[in-house]
DNA sequence: TACAAGCACAAAAACGTTTTACTAATTATT
DNA sequence: AATAATTAGTAAAACGTTTTTGTGCTTGTA
């Protein structure tokens, strides 16, 4: 089991050289190494299949290249596509991630122990959820740990923060809406009454009120369902609402509605088609979240598509400045903008 | 942006003792110290918040309790369930995951090669695709390294190897087809006639067909359609199928069909909407894969689901067990098998 | 001719642990 | 009482790099 490793002092050795020549040259310091000896030397590292040990560099180094990134919610849809973003930038620079999930605030505590254990030089956390305290994320910071959080909203300004504008979103969608001339409109918002709320469904929610008084249109309580942020929990809302008010007449019940997030839309459009109601014709839906099979629903979604990969490789940047810089930066909050992907779901196509 | 660390020698000192009794008490080895150092180095490692430096403990003891899990598609839908197995008992271990992405051969080279300057103990390849050669593998393998893959079709027996069990997915999908009287039967197969072969796609074919002969029954080339693994692929194939079928009477057209995988399902039943052909009443639908949304689809799909957390697991397992080997142990093969979820696309449920 | 400056390299210390070998004191065994 | 065995602890080497400092040598300049 125990691998022989060719060290920097067989490959200096075998040129006739010095180790730390041998480092020179691997290091690109060339004013430290003829041309000749230069030439041997990266002949050696080829012969002998030298591979310097990043180990034992580290060590030296008192750095690693190595970026923990610590996501709550590895089920979350936009853990893939922020995890590429952050990757591409990541790899670009030379930076390996030490992937850690956590589940809640005690292994999310125990995650940060570890990576710190391994000595990551900096820090990214991935979750969409609030519900936990972030003092643990505070102190990484106050030991002179960079960090960045994506979609996490932190009460403190001193932590580097990518986030999606999900108040944007809400309103773009129901402007879409608006704009198609619906004037009832409806929503299925992503579980606002909890203790801890969900802080993206909230924002959502306020963009869309925000849309509508704007129009001054009255938004009716009655064609707002709250629900859990789930296939299951659109399916439900939506379900509540076909039974509330489709048996009034026509005139009386909303003629759209936005949905909170992608999985709730699926869910609502189920429970339409259950209920024999035909989408856009008799209701047209909007959503937040564009997923690869958004165009391949019945009817294909119309969405706000959120900026996932581009959220990933911002916070990766910032990280990557703050890895790299002398001194203490300033923190930056960066908030990335939604756009449309107009499909069928809201009929715009037949405009 | 230099952080002090706090090294075992500052524990050493203020509890009076040498950096090697801190060593032992903190490694548990009780044989070389007494009660009441002992619990004055525990007191000082609290006091002085002591944490261990795992880069300098990798570099003597030659290992670093870090494996490399390197994926080729981020974007396959197997891969967070897979990635949450291997995490799973990965962490109970104790180990951590270096993550690393690579989209074709060379990139795969690549991220081998880094992890193994970041000195990583063994590694778990993940990946559908095997159009790429895998003699990198196998060198890794020869070099000493504990090495496991997950879907990954090697033609070397040494490698330990976890995979699905594809031909028996569709085997038992069709069968359930059978089982509900239907004869004649297609299928939506994926990308089998390119130069590489999917080869999941072929083995779940293999499958289908498998349970056909046994039946007894024709398969007719004409309600075969293969294409891209995709939900356009799917959704393309399933319009051909309908455009050159549907035209003819009922009784010479297929009245089920078995689709290779969710995302050409999720297409197919798109193609079938919009072609008015009610499922299950016209036509049954069953595929492999088993997606959070297949509940919420219209009508929800009848799937075989795959063992793909398990899948994680095994492959985690089995690598921690050559891990902490001595001896070079036998290649293990574990073909993991299917269950099904019946739901609507196959009108099972009024049976 | 001197002396400074630059060049090409090497020696050695350092990074923070673990582990082996050793010592001294105590206890057990004959 | 003498010897062996155990216990409690330490010193020092080792892991594989990087980096600082040093050392001859060659060249350039006054």
């Amino acid at each position: 089991m125990r691998r022989p490793e060719v060290t920097i002092r067989h490959v200096a050795e075998r040129a006739g050289v010095s180790a730390s020549t041998v480092s020179h040259v691997l290091n690109g310091n060339d004013q430290h190494v003829g041309a000749t000896k230069r030439a041997r030397v990266l002949e050696v590292v080829r012969e002998l299949n030298y591979r310097p040990n990043a180990i034992a560099r580290s060590m030296v180094k008192r750095a690693t290249a190595t970026i923990g990134l610590v996501i709550t919610e590895l089920q979350n849809p936009l853990f893939v596509p922020v995890t590429e973003g952050v990757e591409d930038v990541l790899r670009a620079e030379g930076y390996q991630i030490i992937l850690a999930s956590a589940t809640d605030w005690e292994s999310e505590a125990q995650a940060i122990e570890t990576l710190r254990t391994q000595q990551v030089d900096g820090f990214i956390f991935m979750s969409i959820s609030q519900r936990y305290p972030s003092d643990h994320i505070l102190k990484l910071k106050e030991e002179g740990f960079p960090v960045v959080v994506i979609n996490r909203y932190l009460e403190d300004d001193t932590i580097n923060r990518v986030q999606i504008d999900d108040r944007n979103a809400g309103y773009t969608a129901t402007r879409h809406l608006l704009s198609l001339k619906h004037t009832r409109l409806g929503a299925i918002t992503g579980a606002l009454d909890q203790n801890f709320p969900r802080r993206s469904a909230l924002e959502r929610h306020v963009g869309w009120q925000q849309a509508i008084q704007e129009a001054g249109l009255p938004s009716n309580p009655a064609w707002v369902a709250d629900g859990q942020y789930t296939f299951e929990g659109g399916y439900q809302s939506m379900r509540r609402i076909l039974a509330e008010i489709w048996p009034k007449p026509a005139a009386e019940r909303p003629t759209a509605f936005f949905i909170a997030n992608e999985s709730m839309a699926v869910g609502a459009l189920k429970a339409l088609y259950e209920a024999g109601v035909r989408v856009p014709q008799e209701l047209a839906i909007v959503t937040v979240g564009d997923p690869p099979f958004a165009a391949y629903t019945a009817p294909a979604l119309t969405t706000i598509a959120l900026p996932v990969v581009e959220a990933g490789q911002t916070a990766a940047r910032i990280l990557v400045e703050n890895l790299k810089a002398t001194t203490a930066l300033p923190a930056q909050h960066i908030t990335l903008t939604c756009h449309m992907n107009i499909r069928e779901s809201c009929g715009a196509k037949n405009l």
